[in-house]
Formats: structure tokens, sequence, C-alpha cells
DNA sequence: AATCATTACCAAAGCGCTTTGGATTTCGCA
DNA sequence: TGCGAAATCCAAAGCGCTTTGGTAATGATT
């Protein structure tokens, strides 16, 4: 059933359908219930690609995760962005497409999706410190939204991002409190954004109670379980091993744990351990008491803020760029203590 | 840069430069040479809109990732799967559209995808045992391919499907040999078509060794790490407690081993543990040795394929239902060894 | 009664592409 | 040399929608 269809069972003009179903004043109030009437009867959908061909709107966002070929891994915390931003999408009728791709291929991605007409904006995942996309985003003149920041991009850009810095910093300092004073510090791949600003706010803490941060115990990789263990077996096997440790990413911190429980060391008591938590659906910290002290804040609250705004951004193009920093949450755990050589 | 610019650009007309970009046989290799280095040049991208809307096919594939609103969970397998079939869709010059949606709203979507053209055809994620979806898109006449089986349905479908029941079978045979008597199934949710398959496979593996299967040894929820963690916990203090488990996903095995070290148990040494594993990027089994001893298949790869699947059926619809199953590998790893009590 | 807004509708063009149904030119072969 | 076939190109219709630029009817105003 399509628009000739329809306004031919309703002995209208194709015109005055579309002016009805669309809201438009010029139309009798009567024949519009009428219209909408027979619409819902007959269950018409204006076609997607016909509708936006005359309107030029995609009425589609993209996202484009890329997987480059060293470490091909899929972003973990992807599923439960796309959940938030695909309710705000449903919300306002847009869809969502997303393309994987090769790192290499990203750029001509971008270029593909704005001059084949695919989405009408992109919402740019995971940005490195210098992040190319940002600049030929803007040139491409695609509305985008970055999640996270770029350190080096001097132009003015929308982005939607976690204050990275000042959760690591408050952390830090709590463990500080507790007597710690060996903080070990197991990051993220440190040419990614978050990752840098997680250290700065981890050296900030320590410039701040003028404690030196030993470079030993600081290392950066992909987040992985494995990960996780291996560092912190290594940092365990010193002679002045940590007693805290300071994790970028739930995965990495249950290898801790492994590492610790290794060794016999129960978190706590013997090492206290505080991660940060991206409140992933199905790795959650506990149900009611957090397992792990946890900086969190829920990537998928993140997804559906940083959906709207890029659909605030295309509804109203006169808007400049849009920021937001939210800030986590530090949740008392149970894998902290006291330093219990102190 | 569209149609009509180009080929007066080249002067000639747009049906030429179409049928030449197109690989029609009318139309000289002189000028198809020329057509295409000017396409290339003036960097023209034929807007998919128009296409779709003149050729009727979306080259587009739907993906409904559908949140109940009791348990919210993201699969967690989901972002691998896309991954996965999102490679697929690339190389086939296809998008992936996602749609994120309430379950009750999950038949409402599938006709509006059709009606609006959206897309050329859908997976199916997360299949219940007798499963409505199916039959719905069967009247609808959407094409799709289900990521796993619905036992109830008896129309003919297409899917694609790891064998469960055999897989299971085969773990819960493997630590029999090993002399375990009393073995734990710590299971998936049983509304879930895979988990009726694992606890068949568990079943059918005593059956056929006459060994009874303890009801107390059987649980089936959401497969977190807190779950297997509790589920763990309760049934290691039981009077006559499991000396094996088997887990249906890595995180709650996470949590089978945290409950595990909680009772100063080792795992291989003290108990024994085999887990399903999804080969989940961000979510190894250990580096090189496996961790725990697992049934491995890949769902990034069954994304692929997957998708390869539909997107066979869609460009030859004289193709009928298709059907695949694919067995997990047992993969010996660290977490198993023989009953200590024998 | 003549004029002018308003109201309620419609015909047709246009979005950018494919594809049908020619038209023209070139070529092979009797 | 002439003629049908093959090769090469094009004009125009059509995909399903929106939107511009109307027209006809009604009501209000002088």
């Amino acid at each position: 059933m399509n628009l000739k269809q329809l306004s031919t069972a309703l002995g209208l003009s194709p015109t005055t359908v579309s002016r009805a179903l669309n809201g438009y004043p010029e139309v009798n109030e009567e024949t519009r219930l009428r219209v909408t009437e027979a619409a819902v009867r007959h269950n018409y959908r204006p076609n997607t690609r016909a509708k936006s061909l005359a309107t030029g709107r995609a009425m589609a966002i993209g996202h484009v995760i890329s997987l480059s070929n060293k470490h091909e891994m899929v972003n973990p915390i992807f599923a439960d962005f796309i959940a938030g931003a695909g309710e705000s999408y449903a919300r306002a009728g847009y869809d969502m497409v997303i393309s994987v791709v090769n790192d290499q291929d990203e750029a001509r991605v971008y270029r593909d999706l704005k001059s084949k007409g695919t989405v009408d904006g992109v919402i740019v995942h995971a940005p490195e410190a210098s992040d190319q996309r940002i600049p030929e985003l803007l040139s491409i003149g695609l509305p985008f939204v970055v999640h996270g920041r770029a350190t080096g991009t001097t132009a003015p850009y929308s982005w939607l991002d976690v204050n990275n810095r000042s959760a690591f910093q408050r952390a830090t300092e709590f463990l500080m409190d507790l007597n710690h004073s060996r903080i070990a510090l197991i990051n993220g791949l440190e040419h990614m954004d978050f990752a840098i600003r997680r250290r700065t706010g981890y050296l900030d803490a320590h410039a701040a109670r003028g404690l030196a941060a030993d470079p030993a115990l600081r290392v950066s990789e992909e987040m992985t379980e494995g990960y996780g263990h291996r560092a912190a077996r290594a940092m365990l096997q010193l002679p002045d091993p940590p007693t805290a440790f300071l994790v970028s990413s739930m995965n990495s911190a249950i290898g801790v744990r492994r590492a610790a429980e290794d060794r016999g060391l129960k978190l706590g008591r013997d090492l206290s351990v505080i991660t940060y938590d991206d409140d992933l659906s199905y790795l959650r910290n506990g149900e009611d008491v957090p397992i792990f002290t946890a900086a969190r804040s829920s990537v998928r609250e993140a997804g559906r803020l940083a959906a709207e705004m890029l659909l605030a951004m295309i509804t109203n193009p006169g808007l400049g760029p849009q920021q937001r920093l939210l800030e986590a949450e530090l949740m008392l755990g149970l894998s902290t203590g006291r330093n219990p050589g102190t």
C-alpha cells in the first residue's frame, strides 16, 4: 500500500493525503481524521527511501566501528553504547546504520556516507589523542558527535565525555587516604585519549600529595582480562610491590583479582583495587554491594545523551558545537581497604 | 556531484553513464573507461536512496535488538556477532541497520521494516524455544536467518546454529571420564532455545553413562558473573557438593572461579570447570593455554556466515530455507582435572 | 453586489537513480 | 552494393514521496 493507492482509495489527491499525515494546516480536520484512520486501517507506512529522496534527509545516524588489523578487538562498551543511542533514535524515528570497517578505510567511509546520503550524521567512537577523523569530518561537513575528546584537536567540535582525569585523580587520592603510597596504574592503550586523561589524573594526585609515582607501576595495553592478570602478577613479584591497583576496566580488574588470588591475597584486606566501571549490562559490578570499589559512569546513558545531542544538532543546524562533560561516581565496594603494612 | 552533473560534464546521457558504471554490456569499453575515470576524479557516489527507490532493493540488512523491561541486559555476544556480520555486509556493499526496541514492539518493527522498505532482510537474534517471530516473519514475507533455532517451530526456515546439545554432551562425558559424577550445570535462561539444548546434552550424557543427574545441581538464569558466583557458592555449601561445573558462559564461569577461590579451592586441582566460550574478542579465554577448558565456537564467525547465508538468499530468491549447524571445539584448559576424591 | 481573504483541495514538478524502448551508426556478408 | 545484425548511445518514464504554485469554493467586508 503506497501513497497513491491510499489516496485513490480515499478519493483524494496524494498531496492532500501527504499533508494530512504530516500535520500540515491546509487540510480540513475532518478529512485529516478520515485519512489517518484509513492509513491505520490499511497499515500504510510511507516508504523511507522515497521520503528521504524527496526531503533530502536520511533519517538515519551512522556509527562506524573500525577494526584495525593488529588489534581487531571489538570494543566491549560498544554494545551498551549503541543500545543507549538506539533508544534515543527509536524515540525520534531515526534509524541507526552501522558500518564495520578497517582502520585505514575509515575516512573514506565517512565521505561515502555523506555523498551516498545514507545518514544525516555520525557518532565518532574511541577517539585517539590526536584523531584524524575530527578535522576530516569537519571538512566533509557531516554533523557528528564524538564519544570522548581528542586533546590534539584545536578546532571546536561536539563531544560528550566523562571526566576521566578527575575520576582517576579522586580514585588515586582515595587510595592515598587509605595510606597506600605504591599505587599501580593498569591503564588502557595510551594513544587513546581517555587513557591519557586517566594517567594525568593519576599523576595529578601524586603531585598534589607530593608523592612520587613509580614508572615501574604503570602499564598500558588493550584492556583484557589476561592483560590485567599478567600485569598484576608481574608487579606483585617486584621486590617492593604495590599495595593498591587502579585499573581502567572491569575486565582487567577481574584479571588483577585472579593474580591476587593466585598469590593468596584477598582483595580489600591484603590488596586494594579500584576499577573504572562502564556499568555494562552483562558485567555488573555486583548486585547490591559492588564487588570492586569503582569510578562508575553508565556508557549506555552516554549513548542516549550523545544521540540526543546529535539529533538536536541535525534538527537545528544553527546550533554551534555542543559539549557535555559527565562526572563519574566513586562507588565504595569490597575491594579497597587500609594499607595493611601501616 | 550527481549522475546528471557527471553526465553533462562528460557530454553523455545519464543513461549511458549509469550503464557504464554498473557494468552493462551496451557501452563502448573506451567510453566506459572515460566514465569510470571521471567518476573517480569527481569522487562520484550514487545516492543510495535514489538507487534503492529505482531498483526496489534497500541494500541493507536489519538487526533487531530487543530489550525487555524485566531483564534489559544487552546480549554480550551481540557486538562480536554484528562485527562478523558487518564484515560480510561491507564486502557485499550492504548496509547494516540496527533497531533497538522493546520486546512487545518487535513484531511491529519487522512489519515496519518491510513496509517502509528499510531493509531487504533481517537476522533474528536469541530465539526462544517457541519463538513468535519466526511464523510472523514467514507471514510477512521478509527474508531472514535465525542465529540459533526454535524447537517449537515446525515450518521450515533458515537458521545457523552451533550444536549446543552435542557440545554439552561431550563436555559432560569428558568430566565423567575424569571420574566426576556430581556435575553441576550453570545454564542460561531456559526459555532460550540454546539453553534447552545444552541441558538436553547434559542429561543425555548422564543417561548414556547410566548416571542420575541431581536436579539440585541444575540452575538457569541470565548469565552474569554474579549469577555464576552465587550459584556456585550455594552448591559448594551443599552437604554433597559437586566436584565439577559445566557453565554456559565465560562471564558466569568467572563467577564460579571466584566462588571457588572464596573457599580456597583451586581450579583444575580441587574443582573442575568447563565453560562455553563464544570466543568474544574482549573476553579471551587465555592467550596461549586456555584458562578454562571450554567448548568453543566463534560467534563472530557465526555472524559472518549468517550474513552470507542471508545475502545469498536475497540475491537468489529461488533458494529455499538454508540451514547450517556448526560444531563447537572442546579445548583443554587448566580448569579441569581428575576428581580429587577418587 | 462586488471585492478580497480564507479555506480546502489538487496538478505537476522534482528528488537522483534505473530501465524500457527506441534511434543512429557501424559492420559483416551475400 | 545493399541489407540485416550488432554496437552504441539516448529520451523519457517510473520508483514513492514532498512541495510549489496554483484553482475553486466559501465567507467576510465594503
